[in-house]
DNA sequence: TGCTAATTCAATCACTTGATTGAGTCAATC
DNA sequence: GATTGACTCAATCAAGTGATTGAATTAGCA
């Protein structure tokens, strides 16, 4: 162990480049070990997911992942890390687009309402690549591990907020109030049900996958509910405001 | 093997009657396996779960699992339908009810807004003893096995078709069209996301759990957004009917 | 009471698990 | 070309897995 003490798996240092081309040995080994970590441990549980399984996928020996994570919990943790990565590339650009939007002040209420729609269909992962990620994703809301914090520090958090403040600039409600935050939290669920209760809607619509045309029909429907609820907020809210002067 | 041909794991026929007064000794230890099984089944995944942990908690032999269920699938199979139980005793009066209403013509909006409403707060399984259930319901969603139709067939399916008949006789949607399938499965999603997102909410909300009043506030929103989506959609649908004539 | 079937039990099976080891290979540097 | 450190590999470990076994115990009925 101490002969090991120069071992890389202190040095998680990637993720600032995506694109490099070809690392050392090491970085494309590192890599191959984390991608078929998704797919493992989005298939099965931290605990049933079996590191043989892992390595074989990612071509690598088994004691690649003690070399380079230091166990496969370590391993578990770089992958978690690694999906926070892939949601905020995803929504992370939008959010940024719309907090600098609302920092301006004076926000367009139609405008307000295009950015809720667009910030919900962009959380409709419904895309086979996006399956092993969300699945890790629910599992850790499902039953928390420490690595649940790099999930929602990474990308949850901002989401939220992010809602949060459109909801505000829109209906007026105070963005940091309980309400504010259930509400959002909500009408993300329409989204987010088509993913966690995938099975269900499946067989109730007698769809075989998830796919384009599918996709379509859910983010129309899943704006148009939100913005209902949204208008009709905004409706309550100017009627308090009219009522009080 | 076939000393054991008339080993009572065949003859599965419990859930008539729920509160009997101590059956045999076979059914009293059936049913502790059962309800252990819920707890770990909840808590750790098919695989993962341990047949010892399972015995240990119900106070059983690990062999009792073998010789009521044949094997842990079999055990598997018992606590999902066992669950599937739950859930129709739950919301199955209710999907009574409104069908039946439903069936006698006539409806009026505003009970339809209603029963839409106690539909979605039946599916807020916030207390901390349907959690587990909820997360083997979410692991069959996510990665299904055999059983899951169980779980459909037994009480999902039924509670799709509630609420599209309800969209149907509130909003004139046909209720079995792709649109008002995905309408409601998006509704649902909202009371949902309280369960499956569960951690995200409660730290962004700042809760230690959800308890009475969190579940109160989250039954309001939920209901309130999707009577605001129910009440567009028929606005719309009149409309449209107007402007044919 | 005695008999029989239902049930429980500890012991054991073959197998998989995560982790470790030490020898081996590779590529870069001198 | 030798040396060195990064990396790979097959072999092995103890611990835990689901399942099975056959004997022991219990309950119901004659």
């Amino acid at each position: 162990m101490a002969s090991r003490s120069s071992a890389p798996h202190r040095t998680p240092k990637t993720r600032a480049a995506p694109q490099v081309l070809e690392r050392s040995r090491g970085d494309v080994a590192r890599q191959a070990l984390i991608e078929a970590g998704v797919a493992v441990f989005g298939e099965h549980s931290l605990h049933s997911a079996s590191t043989r399984e892992i390595a074989r996928r990612a071509g690598q020996n088994i004691a690649a992942i003690a070399y380079y994570f230091g166990s496969k919990q370590g391993l578990y943790h770089a992958v978690v890390a690694h999906i926070a990565g892939i949601i905020d590339a995803r929504v992370g650009p939008l959010m940024d687009e719309i907090a600098s939007y609302l920092a301006k002040g004076q926000p367009a209420p139609e405008r307000c309402l295009d950015y809720m729609g667009q910030l919900l269909a962009s959380t409709l992962a419904t895309h086979s690549d996006m399956l092993p990620v969300t699945s890790i994703i629910i599992k850790e809301q499902m039953q928390p591990t420490e690595a649940f914090s790099v999930l929602y520090d990474g990308a949850l958090a901002q989401l939220q907020a992010t809602g949060a403040a459109l909801l505000q600039a829109y209906c007026g409600l105070p963005a940091d109030a309980q309400e504010t935050i259930v509400r959002f939290h909500a009408m993300l669920g329409q989204s987010l049900a088509f993913r966690f209760a995938r099975q269900t809607i499946i067989r109730r619509a007698g769809w075989r996958a998830i796919a384009a045309p599918q996709e379509q029909l859910i983010r129309e429907v899943v704006i148009e509910q939100t913005q209902a609820a949204m208008r009709s907020l905004r409706r309550q809210h100017s009627r308090k405001l009219l009522a009080r002067t």
